[in-house]
DNA sequence: CATGAAAGTAGTAATTGTTACTATTTTTAG
DNA sequence: CTAAAAATAGTAACAATTACTACTTTCATG
């Protein structure tokens, strides 16, 4: 894989927040700073990214995908008001891949968890 | 809610199978007893069935939704490389909720699990 | 029953998120 | 340096879904 600044400024924009940004959020940020990039650079790195294990792919049901610069194995939740995204680190489960794997009888890869909620903000009236 | 025959039929046909079929297919199905149906009630109705809790809508990763009659709490499996869905009834985390929901003092409503899997015909070579 | 307002539909157009394409520019091994 | 490989910008295309509109069906009420 070649250098490109475009790929650096992606990625480091992407590892530098907390936020779950969309491709669409990564356009924009990163276009502060490089107002030549393109939103289709932008998707084919993300995706370049995620695939080779640099980043995280977090997709959403119905909603764009997210990126996560935290590649260790964790868990989200999105509240179903303002579709933010947040971290859940503990309660991983570690052996449900063994146990799934052993109840269908094939090989399993990974799961992924999204717990649907109503954060604090929006809870709190909005 | 006004009776209708198109979403009878949606929803009988959902009912009665166990492939957690997409829209177009349902689209596809339906189409088969009542030649008249368009894409577009096939659409909205398993969004209100879906959402009134009749059918469960399944959000995939990069594909369409799928749809399924089982409205029970249970998980899924998704094979990698047929994208066949399947229904995982063990395992089912009861107390995962709250336990997140103390951990992000806000209020959790749900949880979704898809485990990536290989399905057995697919291990078997294809 | 008849009726008319509310709910639903068919068919098509529009939208949205994402991917593909092409001509040009950048990277990098030799 | 230089040329082949890789990457980009900008635009067009795509696929899944949603919105729109004119027409049809449902059903509570007289």
């Amino acid at each position: 894989m070649n250098y490109s600044r475009q790929r650096e400024q992606i990625l480091e924009y992407v590892k530098s927040v907390k936020t779950h940004p969309t491709a669409e959020t990564v356009y924009q940020k990163v276009r502060e700073d490089n107002s030549n990039i393109s939103l289709g650079t932008v998707y084919r790195n993300l995706d370049r990214l995620s695939r080779d294990g640099y980043l995280l792919r977090i997709k959403m049901a119905n909603d764009k995908d997210r990126f996560d610069g935290d590649v260790s194995k964790h868990y989200h939740a999105v509240c179903t008001h303002c579709n933010q995204v947040f971290d859940i680190f503990t309660n991983y489960l570690k052996d449900t891949d063994d146990k799934v794997s052993k109840e269908l009888n094939c090989k399993v890869l990974s799961h992924d968890v999204i717990f649907n909620i109503i954060c604090p903000d929006c809870e709190r009236g909005f």
